[in-house]
DNA sequence: ATAATTTACCTGTCCAGACAAGTAAAGCGC
DNA sequence: GCGCTTTACTTGTCTGGACAGGTAAATTAT
């Protein structure tokens, strides 16, 4: 034990939990007001720690609102996909979608299962399948839409057309760089 | 709502997403497309696309990178939370790091099953754990924040400092924006 | 003091996503 | 023809993440 972590072993004489919960006494833990999500940790990486934070508010939203047309955050896009381009090879949707194949066999799998899409295959190469939309998930393509459209306003709050401009160009340069740091 | 995602109601071609449903695809028209990634679908909501692809892009990158030292992404959060402030309580892990209390726990099963954290229960209250960084966990603290840096370098990167403190405040921006809609 | 409630944690179930490995079909080289 | 490589898809396994439900302990109300 002598090699305790961090000095920190005392910050708070943690192994005492502060027989508080939640309010602001003598712990220092727990003293952060929900919403201060920013511990030293995020020192290493500011903006790494908010794309995290970020993105899981946001699969938080749209999982919350999709919900009530029985779709889980990730299908609504292969919907979305399936609705704009209409019948498509499954290895297409996967890559339009920045997908792995195995997640799109089993994603569409769930899809058909579900009503939502029907498998065909090919006539002139075995090997794939097409996916296309049923006229039963038709009756979904609005409601996501408008929850697509809700979830984009609360991203982009009261902002100008001009800042959600510039938030698109933030976003889009930040996956510009990640792209091209991947290529190397 | 400024865009209601209006011209695309229905454009009405739409209940048909494309005639053919139930006949034999033919897929040379399916097969076509080769395209990047921008479907019309991103026209219901660009930034939440975004966000979307910058979200899993950012992910890959740091599970590429976290791999080296047996982590997986979210892990990371859990140990540099842990060696930045010592012993803590598992309730105050999820909560600091906005996750759920039983993702927390699996989490910490495994981390503690690989030998980097302990778990020690509280003495005054007999409901909670106390969870610490072992030793061992320390040799990985310098390589984590080196892969944490690396992928800080990669999502900015030629950006000058003006230029990284607004991508952050940009991503503090939605983050707020999101955070606010939830309490609606 | 007893009962109700809240808190902390665990388990089960389902989902996406990533990696590995395997099958079948297509394409290419010979 | 024949073999090798590539492509398309599937399955297994492991992870985070979310929700529902369940237990035990602490807190609060009665």
């Amino acid at each position: 034990m002598s090699t305790e972590p961090s000095g920190s072993t005392e910050p708070s004489g943690s192994t005492e939990p502060s027989g508080r919960v939640g309010e602001p006494a003598d712990c220092d833990a727990a003293c952060a007001p929900a919403g201060l999500s920013m511990p030293a940790s995020a020192a290493a990486g500011p903006v790494s720690h908010a794309i995290f934070r970020v993105a899981r508010l946001h699969r938080m939203h749209v999982g919350q609102l999709l919900r009530r047309v029985g779709l889980h955050p990730g299908q609504e896009l292969v919907m979305m996909q399936l609705w704009d381009g209409g019948p498509q090879r499954q290895t297409d949707l996967a890559r339009l979608l920045g997908s792995d194949a195995a997640t799109m066999t089993r994603t569409v799998q769930r899809l058909e299962h579900a009503g939502f899409v029907r498998r065909m295959p090919c006539a002139t190469d075995k090997r794939v399948t097409i996916i296309e939309p049923t006229a039963a998930s038709l009756a979904l393509r609005r409601e996501v839409e408008n929850i697509w459209a809700e979830v984009e306003s609360r991203t982009l709050g009261e902002q100008s057309d001009t800042g959600r401009a510039e938030t698109l160009a933030t976003l889009e340069r930040i996956e510009n760089n990640l792209k091209i740091a991947a290529r190397l």
